[in-house]
DNA sequence: ATATTTATGTTAAATTAATCACATACGGGG
DNA sequence: CCCCGTATGTGATTAATTTAACATAAATAT
């Protein structure tokens, strides 16, 4: 039962269709392309009609029946729930090959996201600048992070040091750790969202989809050749 | 209705999760734990005990009623189904910044992914090595895969470029794209798996979370003002 | 040996998510 | 100004996923 006036919960597979929404308006907004229907999002995205409306629906009425969809004002709304419509100051924790080369990547300035610090604890690497942007020891890090209203922390420090990391960022007014380590990071007492990068199991999730088509070869070459037979016709019982 | 020998389509959830029974199997492992219940497991991963005996059912019968599993047992398992029982040989395309910090990473040797190559049209770049791993031009590596059996492509091309390179992977023996680039690929013809990094994507959801903490909080203040009302009770229809 | 405890594999129930279907409202054309 | 076509927003339906429940089999203790 919905009380009234209170929060409707969005669920999790809606919101990372969000930033697929976020980009395609972007490219029709780009094409000076007007109006778009749901139908037509849903010939570019590859989500059913339906789907779309629906999702939109969790956070307003921003079409029109028989119009459809302002484009620029649809990309705006999702914008705002997105929390693009002010900018966003990130540091990165951990100055090793990822951090840089995230240190590098131009994108992210493009959506709000600026890049202001960068925190090491290798003497070698600290005073120095990537692409600009300056690196500071991590003993500075909680009181610049408070001093310069920073909003999002990026970790790509080794997995040991995650959980000194963590504890100290609990003591600052960051909003969000954007997680490239390994360690699934919990925060009990303070508000900070995280979202993890897991590339290694990314990786293996691509693994498993090139193993399982190999698998399903067999499978369908032992059960041809009558080889395949085991209690419960489990393709991955196959000894 | 499930045929007799046909195949059991598993959920992309329950795949999304075996990475997380690998790692946490592979800890125990290394702390010379012998068995584990679904229970202890449900405790370290987050997971219910009842979702990891489901999960797991799906490749197999792999526990023993009163015992549990075995650690060692299962993680071997696991690793058949993931396919890291066999070592891989990957390629990277593309030696910028995103590329070349994948390429210094340590970590995907440990798991059997090993890289093998880098490709860059950069003149100055090609012939050079990074982590001691040569750069070649983009024209050798339709030769170069078929002729070194690399099973998995990971790219880190600019946007435009992406579609040119992937036409370039449909002719190899290539089995599986590792993505880096905004750009969601299609492949009809031929059976390549392809696994989305989207880090924009990845960085927006953190920006959701951190920006719905800040609605509720505004959404709640308004309403303890009594300023808020709307037709639907929307917090996000909130001026 | 036998009883008791334990923890699986699996079926059933509950919950959540996606799709369908349609009444309704708006825009455009005559 | 009115009618017709279009495409939304939403309630109903269906599908998928998660959780609960339990019968059963193995291990352990007596």
């Amino acid at each position: 039962m919905e009380l009234p006036g209170e929060i409707k919960k969005v669920s999790i597979a809606v919101i990372k269709r969000l930033p697929k929404y976020y980009k395609c308006l972007g490219e029709l907004l780009r094409k000076n392309v007007e109006r778009v229907s749901s139908q037509e999002l849903s010939k570019l995205l590859g989500f059913t009609a339906s789907q779309i409306r629906q999702d939109l629906n969790n956070f307003g009425e921003f079409g029109q029946q028989g119009y459809g969809y302002n484009v620029a004002q649809l990309y705006t709304e999702i914008s705002k729930i997105l929390g693009i419509n002010t900018s966003h100051k990130m540091v990165i924790i951990g100055a090793g090959n990822l951090g840089q080369a995230l240190a590098n990547y131009a994108g992210f300035a493009a959506h709000g996201f600026n890049i202001i610090a960068i925190f090491d604890t290798n003497p070698s690497l600290v005073g120095r600048k990537i692409n600009n942007i300056p690196i500071y020891p991590v003993e500075d890090m909680e009181y610049y992070i408070n001093r310069n209203d920073v909003d999002i922390a990026v970790l790509t420090v080794p997995q040991d040091q995650t959980e000194k990391i963590v504890k100290i960022l609990t003591n600052t007014d960051v909003r969000g750790i954007w997680n490239f380590t390994p360690v699934d990071i919990n925060i009990d007492d303070k508000d900070i969202a995280v979202e993890n990068v897991h590339l290694i199991d990314s990786l293996l999730t691509l693994s498993y989809h090139i193993n399982e088509s190999w698998l399903q070869e067999r499978f369908l070459r032992q059960k041809r050749n009558g080889q395949f037979v085991n209690s419960k016709n489990k393709a991955y019982m196959v000894k």
